[in-house]
DNA sequence: AAGTGGTCTAGACCACGTC
DNA sequence: ACGTGGTCTAGACCACTTT
């Protein structure tokens, strides 16, 4: 072999791409099968295979038995957000990170709360925590936790761990929802953030599951001029 | 064979998703090698290698040459979000869809603006419309497309087709970014969305690319009360 | 220098969905 | 019934990283 690996799977995703991009293969074009693509490209059919699930999962390109492969006719953009540690999050800004637990106990959620965890007039840990990025508050969380889906949270100490680190270290979850949102500051809210009651705050609601068992829901306020980005 | 499949990479993924939940494997360990988990499942390392990835790709698992596999020990957490058509996520909330363009026109875009494009006085085409669900405000949209990047977009009627369903079955794109964040209404986009001056509205910011030409930037605005959601 | 993951190959069988 | 994608195997070589 005088080269090492010439056609890799992701040259082959690469050429595909072009050709979508030059016209070549316009939107709702069935392409030829694997099969024929591995002949033409000097490969086998595998790395074929790869390189086209791949962009499947992407979305640019549906597969299907029989029918063959084709170019998505309107791909839905989707993108990948990355939900970090807050702590992470104020040091990726440069910022100095320290939190304050405002509310550690155990209480009776609201309805709304309850019926996330499949409960009834059950006690559950209530965790309020501000975290602040230099001092000034960047972001303000509002927990509930199911101490028996999280063994060990009633005896931790949260002065050098935040709720929100010591969760995500101790306990695994299998799945869970989130949601992204605008709403106006409650009193509440706005006196944490430090801003007028009614300003716009970005509003992030998560619940983690554990095999249909919730661990933890919280809602975190963030404070308008935060932003989530992401690449397409 | 009486059994088809036995060991497929999910079953493979299943069993360590299990054995991390169980905790016989707890954050940062290092679990055996491909080969050896070959072994112990009865398949090939090709199996367990396909299994491993796409766990290091959900961020579970972390994986490093010689080194070997471990357990990430504080997992980021991601999620998949999926930006569909306008259309489309007015019908899907079962609302019936309609649009209006209320802005049509060759103009000097603002400096900001014009910092996205990488060009300077040079005139872009404006596109502001307004999505409507049951004919109330849904969403207000103000895009900028460089014509360029666009081919056929001036001669293009957006009468039953809004811009934003023309460009995506239209004109690919290579890459692009896309933000999240609150904001308040400005008196402009207040009217537009009939909610009062100042309101809180969520805000999308999105700039899409062909190998680093850009083809349009806008800023969608949605009321107060819409929620994007996914699963973690 | 050596161990581990990353990837390709060639062949095989299967599952699904359309014909 | 048959064509296409979905997946597994067994072996091989390579690339990266640490020892």
């Amino acid at each position: 072999m005088i080269t090492k690996q010439a056609v890799t799977h992701q040259s082959i995703r690469a050429i595909i791409l072009d050709r979508i991009h030059k016209g070549e293969w316009t939107a709702g074009t069935y392409i030829p099968g694997e099969a024929d693509l591995a002949v033409e490209f000097g490969c086998s059919r595998t790395t074929v295979n790869r390189a086209l699930q791949q962009l499947a999962e992407e979305g640019l390109v549906e597969r299907r038995r029989k029918r063959g492969t084709r170019i998505t006719p309107m791909p839905v953009a989707k993108t990948t957000l990355e939900i970090p540690i807050i702590r992470k999050e104020v040091t990726a800004r440069g910022g100095t990170y320290s939190h304050h637990v405002l509310v550690n106990e155990m209480a009776l959620p609201p309805i709304s709360v309850q019926a996330q965890f499949t409960i009834s007039n059950q006690k559950l840990l209530h965790l309020n925590t501000l975290h602040l990025s230099d001092n000034t508050p960047f972001m303000y969380e509002e927990r509930w936790v199911n101490p028996a889906e999280a063994p060990g949270i009633l005896e931790a100490d949260f002065k050098d761990v935040s709720p929100n680190e010591w969760l995500v270290k101790e306990v695994p979850y299998s799945d869970g929802d989130i949601s992204f949102s605008a709403s106006s500051a409650s009193e509440r809210v706005a006196a944490h953030l430090e801003v007028p009651k009614g300003a716009p705050v970005f509003l992030i609601e998560r619940t983690t599951r554990m095999n249909d068992r919730a661990i933890t829901a919280l809602r975190m306020y963030y404070p308008e001029g935060f932003r989530m980005t992401s690449k397409l």
